[in-house]
DNA sequence: ACAGACCATTTGGGATCCCATAATTGGTCA
DNA sequence: TGACCAATTATGGGATCCCAAATGGTCTGT
């Protein structure tokens, strides 16, 4: 249990995700006092949190009004991180003294690999990916030797599906066993981004890194506007119910990868 | 006139950046108070924003300490805003509709080359030109599509040299008249920059926009380095004192490109 | 003499109060 | 009837108070 500051902050920002507090909505800091039960000190401290993230800005004159939050959005946000992480694995490439980091980048795909040969996507099963996935990307986050590629990156890590190492799902094919063969291979497809990713680093060749995690970046926008193809009103609060790591209440990207 | 905290934030965030908090010191609340004069309220605002931006962290058990801030980090973060601005480029160049951002870009250009005709490079100048760059590049980040990235720059351009548009200059040369020539020659180069990347965002050639850009911000990270050469006992005080727009305590970026 | 427990002081989080000011409403005058 | 001005109210910024938790030092018992 964090502070209530923190709390109220993590529901705020859920709150205007998925839609309860529509785009332009007025925030006052009276109303979230009494809406919530606390003081104005917490309050306080949860909107400037916000504002600082860009969910909320300040209004004309009084109060903060609500960003929108939009999938056009989200899909900028993602580009950005892609982009990041591709100055990361291209500095990983350049670098030295990285085996301790590749042993666990290699681990990471051998485990994903285990998971998709599986041929169940349950939830235990997309966790478990997920958190290699997040070893993965974080990895080369705090590897490339810049330690503020990673501490940007977690600066728009609020957004959903902007975490390290999220991933997003067709979840209608995998309750329902539909299509879980091109879910499926679309893993498969990752994953051998992975692999390739790994080897351009290992193999110090800064070009391949970068181009080849740029093209993995490029999957999850790509798979999200099939989202927007299948349905034209997709929100973000669909674009959430996809995504591995529903609310990430507990900060786990905290942890990092121990290093 | 900003509201208490905000000032208190900027005050306490240049006291760390110029070394009055030293790395590793620790900030209590009451201290503050004491030290500034205001209440607990402002202070733990301030302290949250600092926080938020990375300039200090919580302590192990109770208090926070300050970051430490480093030639190496700046240059790390100048990479950062560096390839977050090629991609801008690149977003531009893939883009239409864009005549009038052009014609601002092709002004500031023109500007710059006559403000570096002049041959002498009083304060007065270099402030002129620094806002004629700070529109050029504000302009491509603006001008992108991708709203993230403007706001990812912003998030960092607390730090000396991050906010758009900034130049390095060498002020020995400068004021002592000593190495004009040389000073001038890497203006001339810059805006020669500027040039190839109007180009090439004009005839939508999203490669050579992207790669050009990147070289223009390698040309801060180099010149960063030669200062180090020259004096290898380089603080980030005497960066700051080599760059145009010392305390950024007007918010400047506010206003944008007006678009 | 050393170890463990206990107490005091420090410190941060939250609540409440006060005040300045922006927004709004109502009234009056042209 | 419309516009302008004044009074009231809503709201945010700052100050102060209270409380819980943690830290450090001391005291006592073995």
């Amino acid at each position: 249990m964090s502070s209530i500051d923190t709390e109220l902050a993590n529901t705020i920002r859920w709150d205007i995700i998925d839609g309860t507090f529509a785009h332009g909505a007025r925030l006052t800091e009276a109303k979230l006092c009494d809406s919530h039960n606390v003081s104005r000190t917490p309050v306080r401290l949860a909107l400037r949190r916000l504002e600082q993230e860009g969910m909320i800005r300040k209004g004309e004159g009084r109060g903060y009004v609500v960003e929108e939050v939009t999938v056009e959005g989200i899909k900028q946000a993602v580009q950005v991180r892609g982009h990041l992480e591709s100055l990361a694995a291209r500095l990983m490439a350049q670098s030295k003294n990285k085996p301790q980091d590749l042993d666990r980048m290699a681990l990471a795909i051998e485990r994903i690999e285990a998971l998709i040969d599986q041929g169940s996507l349950d939830d235990e099963t997309l966790t478990k990916m997920h958190a290699e996935n997040f070893t993965f990307h974080s990895t080369i986050l705090n590897g490339c030797g810049n330690s503020y590629v990673k501490f940007t990156c977690d600066q728009i890590s609020h957004l959903p599906m902007l975490a390290s190492g999220s991933m997003v799902f067709d979840r209608d094919s995998i309750d329902g066993k539909k299509d879980i063969d091109k879910t499926i291979l679309r893993l498969k497809i990752g994953n051998s981004q992975h692999r390739i990713i790994y080897k351009a680093i290992e193999q110090e060749d800064p070009v391949r890194a970068e181009g080849m995690m740029r093209e993995h970046s490029n999957t999850m926008i790509e798979y999200i506007e099939v989202f927007e193809h299948r349905n034209t009103k997709l929100t973000v609060r669909d674009l959430v119910s996809y995504s591995v790591q529903g609310k990430p209440d507990k900060e786990s990207q905290k942890t990092g990868t121990g290093n």
